[in-house]
DNA sequence: TTGAAAGCGATACCAC
DNA sequence: GTGGTATCGCTTTCAA
């Protein structure tokens, strides 16, 4: 591996002035001499070594990311617009999975700091609440590592500090989907949700609600049902739901989604026929299925490039927080698993089963 | 942040005895110092910079993955298994996705050069070859750095050194999938391949190969179309074959076989009715198809294990290779995407097409 | 059994 | 304009 020192031995030039023209600060150094050093550099083939840089600069340029599973699509993609949006600017991810683990997260925070990450890229664990969420909270203020959630966050009460959050609009989401049920003619429309305590799920709802509201249907809570963005408690739900009057199902994700329908199939209900189903996400998956599912898309990939922007400019700024805060918009994709209800049917599945 | 030095100041001893201590060579060292050291450490909450620490050992345990897409979920889950016991063995992993590229694989092999990654874990980009692989190996062996490839490499020449490739046994998947069809019946067995270059490929290729063989049915090389494993290559996979004589097709991936199902979709073909389709992979989503994918189940996250576990042993015992290389088989899983051909069905539709 | 000092590879301040 | 030197936080001889 060829040093700084090397390239000043090789130049007969000082350390100092090696790194002063490596770093670009060469304003007072001649374009002679800095010539020379390039050169040096380039035919020796050096690379600065990150470690010791960042020893002295405190600066590592290198981002910590916490996610419950990378396996999820949601987290790939969201994974992917980070890392690609970091290495276009020199910045480089640590990927952590903590398996919706609070423990784990802690785990990760210390560790991530020992490597000196100059910032973690937070979604939350599931099993947060308020309660655990301060204790990572207070560890990386500490630290004075940066800090930005993504996507998954909670509802923060009023007198929580300021955090940076970035986001879609969920709120907007749930309204769409809901929308467009009671658009077709659906008003028994049943929910299954994220976890309670996660403010997008609730974001969500309150989307949902609203559209319920402005469609003067009344909201029934005996139709929601709270799952865990998993793809078992969509089929869990359908089985807690069945017996329950609906035409429609708003599944909270895509993953619940395939859930519910593969939990209506044993109940021999057909899609839309019999049910509506809409989703959230837009995985790639959800346009080849038998039933091309309709859907919220969100731009996630795009919010991970979006976001990993934003952090590196708060980074590279000091700042704590930095104004234009990205709120990335969902939109919505008709497929084909929604449709008019159908009321004669679903009379029918209610007597039989 | 507290120092090795703090500890030193508060507990009157030198950084030298606290660095032994802390680091576990303090056979000479009495228990009584060594306890007001291991306090005194916990009590101010102290955890090692492993930017010093890497700086002075050459060691971070880090590892670099550069996988093609994360948002693949055949690398997710393989990243998710690599984290997993990385993790649980103290290391940490830098995610890059190279985009199929091999001019960014490079990039990455200098980025992580920089950073003071101890290994490099590789999933063959692409866009490989053996011209451009040898660019990126002779880099990585400049470097220094240890060398892990997964599951995605190249048919060496034997001249080519040897090199650590942890990996399923791609010839036995192949064989499973193209002899469960010739136990079913079938003759005339399509296949859609991956890039010819990767050995992946061509190891699922000879193990079809010899399974005909086996069952004495000659090998027809018009049936074989390679694809690239994104489902699109599906698509045009079934509309390249269609005037083709055949019963099944052996996609070597599950995603390529969706876009199989999708393409004989729209001839009308019925699945397995007229056409029997495996795939390869296992991906979660191939269960709740409306017909269910019949498909080689691979243990990715497993592998993934394993390779991370097989590689920390070899960067800690500072050999170039170890024994037991792990090599994962694949397995079987019949669901409904299979059966029998229908003989008459498919003189019904050469004719009509 | 403990401590002093060198050194890892870079940056940055302050002289010259 | 250029160079000397302290420093970052830690490990590691080598003395004491």
């Amino acid at each position: 591996m060829t040093t700084i020192k090397d390239i000043a031995a090789k130049t007969n030039l000082s350390i100092s002035t090696v790194s002063i023209v490596l770093n670009n600060r060469a304003s007072r150094i001649p374009k002679s001499t800095r010539d020379i050093v390039i050169n040096a550099a380039k035919e020796l083939n050096y690379r600065p070594n990150q470690l010791a840089v960042g020893l002295v600069t405190k600066r590592t340029k290198t981002l910590g990311l916490i996610v419950p599973d990378i396996r999820n699509n949601f987290f790939s993609s969201l994974a992917k617009g980070i890392e690609d949006e970091a290495r276009n600017n020199g910045w480089t991810v640590l990927l952590c999975n903590s398996n919706d683990s609070h423990k784990r997260d802690l785990e990760y925070i210390k560790m991530l700091e020992g490597k000196g990450v100059d910032g973690i890229l937070y979604s939350m664990s599931s099993d947060s609440n308020l309660k655990n969420f301060k204790e990572k909270y207070s560890l990386i203020k500490n630290f004075d590592i940066k800090f930005l959630m993504i996507d998954r966050y909670l509802d923060f009460p009023a007198t929580f500090p300021k955090i940076n959050v970035v986001s879609l609009d969920h709120f907007k989401g749930g309204y769409l989907a809901a929308k467009h049920l009671i658009d077709l003619g659906h008003k028994k429309i049943a929910c299954v949700t994220g976890p309670q305590y996660l403010s997008e799920s609730n974001d969500r709802l309150r989307g949902y609600k609203q559209a319920l509201d402005d469609g003067s249907i009344e909201y029934d809570e005996e139709l929601i049902v709270e799952g865990n963005y998993h793809i078992e408690s969509g089929v869990s739900a359908v089985n807690k739901l069945i017996e329950k009057d609906f035409t429609a199902i708003f599944a909270f994700n895509d993953m619940m989604a395939y859930g519910v329908l593969k939990g209506l199939k044993t109940y021999n209900l057909s899609i839309p026929h019999d049910i509506s189903v809409i989703g959230y996400d837009d995985i790639y998956l959800s346009e080849i299925l038998e039933v091309p599912l309709t859907t919220i898309h969100q731009p996630i990939e795009v919010m991970g490039r979006g976001a990993a922007k934003h952090f590196i400019n708060i980074i590279d700024s000091k700042e704590e927080f930095l104004d234009n805060l990205p709120l990335y918009s969902p939109e919505l994709i008709v497929r084909k698993s929604t449709s008019k209800p159908n009321k004669r049917l679903l009379n029918k599945r209610t007597q039989v089963i």
